[in-house]
RNA sequence: GCCCAGAUAGCUCAGUCGGCAGAGCAUUUCACUCGUAAUGAAAAGGUCGAGGGUUCGAUUCCCUCUCUGGGCUCCA
């Protein structure tokens, strides 16, 4: 028999025989890689391992325990959760089903508008476990174009992919669903179910089976609003049992430092149903920590160069007429208010308004860059379906500044401001930054290619001369300008965008915005929006997140409580309040009612910083019995070193952030 | 806006095959005065999200709306 010869990613080369498949090499090297083993790459394509091997191949295999393993085992999921479907559900047409992040999803046109109810989920579930046991084979074909348009006769969605292949359209963007060239590839399960694919797959459906269906939702046919809304199907898949639970576990733990479940158990604010949807208030403990964080953001914007404005919530409809909001925007807005002497909107902006502070007079060259401030509250009518807690909201306020500027100091501006917006945000515990550079869509833009050019040119230097990691977003950015955007990763790996860097071309030009400059001539200045927070509720929603409610000392509602041991205790403890509180710390006392234990227990859930108790020997001795969160506690600590140490921690705090 | 699932005491949830609404925690009161994560007893607490329909009777079944959750789409 003929031999061919292939190599190995570590460089060695092996001989076997011509019709050696990629299994056969992996088990040449081992019965463990034969194992794990799910697909290949060969010739830095993707591979099944079955395939029979080309000579001269350069072939790594790929385990089930890594990334692009998980992704070839979740997509095989995916075909059986297909499968599964058409067996429960005759007539179920199946259309896409990609492996996504720590999962698959497949979406199905059910007969007669049937839906999923959550329900439908375990005998779905059950009958993939038994397509599982059946080892099922992946077997792969390529037909020609019209052969594979009669394999799919009955399956519409799949008939259409075809056509677009065909007629070269396919964007890769079905996730692997299409074919490739003239040549479309199918992977056979039984002689019933086959599915559209490009592959690779595992060999055997008995490669799979750590899976569990998560949750029915519904989405449009190819992200189209106006398109056929399907039933999706999502489901989680990992190499196995112990690495599902695991994953499970995770989401059990994301889910208990959900902010909208940690507002309500600590205090800190709501959703009343009466103020309607996406609307907030907040509660003491709540308002406490949002205003030292503006507090905060003042301080430094104050020391940062910024200027203080105020504007209104709401103005006439020619502002917005001018700023174009109307135009672009006014679905997003909220409705009309007809008066006598006009039409009113809430503001869904508050840039229009401080254009109108730039120009209420003249302005040289020698004010700029000038840098407007507000914490301005703004209403978005956003869609019913898109509100979620304090991260996607209807009345919010934004830490909002506009800088006007010249072309020559755009740079200098920008380069300042991530150092500033940074600074700003590692006083909130955030240290890992990336950022995105969006550039011109070309389809939608104003101002002219120079202009964008140029600003363009001025965020990627100042993002490089900061030495920050950024990812261009092509064509990501609003029609009137570039932007960064950063993003941040919190304290479970999760990242947030939350700090915005704009340029603007166009709200000048609308308002007429013009300086004198040093040549005495009037010139037009670059606007620049900014906001850091992004939202104030929504940072705070994404600190309440990262903390998982624990806020550091500095932002904590309550710092300490103080517990008498027993009622002989409570003059004492009245004391050590007052002489807390004299120190700046924000503190409580909770009387001896309750036994000592459960009143501990009570702050611990609260999760105060510090628990302190007081009983004879601290009367005694002016000491305390401090109870740090998270901390072993210390008894006989005297009451001044207590102090002294939250001080300290307090300043250490924000002291990281300014240097 | 679209698809799916929800809404019962302050919170977490049970329940009513259509017939006076239930628990734990929290709250209040009483007793206990206690040294580091739940003392005991009692009381109070509900338009069963809102409106309409069916019914002798609706928290329960049907419709509409509001709000919430999960997605899709959107996010100037």
């Amino acid at each position: 028999m003929a031999q061919i010869t292939i190599s190995l990613p570590d460089g060695s080369t092996r001989a076997l025989d011509d019709g050696a498949t990629a299994a056969d090499v992996a088990a040449s090297i081992g019965s463990r890689l034969a194992k794990a083993a799910v697909a290949a790459v060969v010739n830095g394509e993707e591979w099944d391992l079955g395939r029979r091997l080309p000579d001269g191949a350069a072939i790594a295999i790929v385990t089930s325990d890594s990334e692009a393993g998980r992704h070839v085992l979740r997509h095989s999921t995916a075909h059986v959760l297909a499968q599964a479907v058409t067996q429960l559900f005759p007539g179920a047409k199946y259309t896409i089903g990609p492996a996504i992040e720590d999962g698959f999803y497949y979406d199905f046109d059910l007969p007669e508008g049937r839906t999923f109810a959550e329900a439908d989920l375990a005998s779905i579930e059950q009958r993939m476990l038994e397509i599982v046991s059946a080892d099922q084979p992946f077997e792969r074909a390529e037909l020609p174009i019209d052969e594979a348009l009669k394999v799919f006769a009955d399956q519409p969605y799949k008939c259409e992919i075809i056509e677009r292949v065909r007629q070269g359209g396919a964007d890769g963007a079905d996730a692997g669903e299409v074919g490739s060239g003239e040549a479309i590839s199918i992977y056979r399960n039984t002689p019933e179910f086959v599915d559209l694919c490009r592959g690779p797959h595992v060999p055997s459906t008995s490669k799979l089976g750590h899976f569990k269906l998560m949750k029915v939702a519904g989405a449009y046919w190819r992200g189209n609003e106006k398109g056929p809304m399907l039933q999706r199907l999502y489901g989680t898949a990992w190499e196995s049992k112990a690495a599902l639970e695991e994953h499970l576990h995770r989401l059990a733990e994301a889910e208990k430092r959900d902010h909208r479940k940690l507002a309500v158990e600590l205090d800190l604010l709501s959703f009343p149903q009466e103020l309607g949807g996406g609307l907030a208030v907040w509660h003491p403990k709540g308002a406490i920590v949002r205003k030292l964080m503006e507090d905060y953001s003042r301080e430094r914007h104050v020391t940062g160069g910024y200027q203080f404005v105020f504007t209104p919530h709401l103005a006439n409809a020619n502002l917005f007429q001018t700023s174009g909001h109307l135009g672009w925007y006014q679905d997003g807005m909220y409705p009309p208010m007809e008066m006598d002497n006009g039409v009113y909107y809430m503001k869904p902006m508050n840039c229009p308004m401080h254009c109108l502070i730039f120009r209420s007079r003249q302005r040289s060259y020698r004010e700029l860059p000038l840098r407007l401030f507000e914490l301005g509250t703004v209403y978005r009518y956003e869609r019913a379906g898109t509100l979620h807690g304090l991260m996607r909201i209807r009345g919010f306020t934004q830490d909002d500044s506009h800088i006007y500027c010249t072309e020559d100091q755009l740079q200098d501006e920008i380069a300042s401001l991530l150092d500033f917006v940074m600074s700003v945000l590692r006083a909130f515990g955030f240290t890992d930054f990336t950022a995105n550079l969006s550039t011109k869509d070309p389809a939608k833009y104003v101002g002219s290619d120079e202009n964008w050019d140029r600003a363009t040119d001025a965020l990627r230097s100042a993002l490089e001369r900061y030495g920050l990691t950024y990812r261009i977003k092509e064509g990501d950015a609003a029609f009137y300008g570039p932007k960064i955007d950063i993003d941040v990763r919190d304290a479970i790996g999760r990242t947030w965008q939350l700090s915005t860097i704009q340029c603007d071309f166009n709200l000048p030009e609308r308002f007429g915005l013009e300086y004198v400059g040093s040549d005495n001539a009037r010139h037009r200045p670059i606007m620049l929006h900014r906001a850091l927070f992004g939202s104030v509720e929504r940072f705070f929603g994404v600190l309440l997140e990262h903390y998982a409610g624990a806020f550091p000392t500095w932002l904590a509602p309550l710092q300490a409580r103080v517990l008498p041991v027993a009622e002989a205790h409570e003059p004492y403890a009245l004391g050590v309040v007052e002489q807390l509180r004299a120190a700046g710390l924000r503190v409580d006392l909770v009387d001896a009612t309750d036994q000592l234990g459960k009143r501990i227990r009570a702050a611990k859930l609260d999760k105060i910083p510090y628990v302190l108790v007081v009983g004879d020997s601290d009367v005694a001795a002016t000491t305390l019995g401090v109870n740090p969160r998270g901390g072993d506690v210390e008894r006989d600590v005297p009451l001044d070193t207590f102090v002294a140490n939250v001080r300290q921690e307090i300043d250490e705090q924000l002291a990281s952030a300014r240097s």
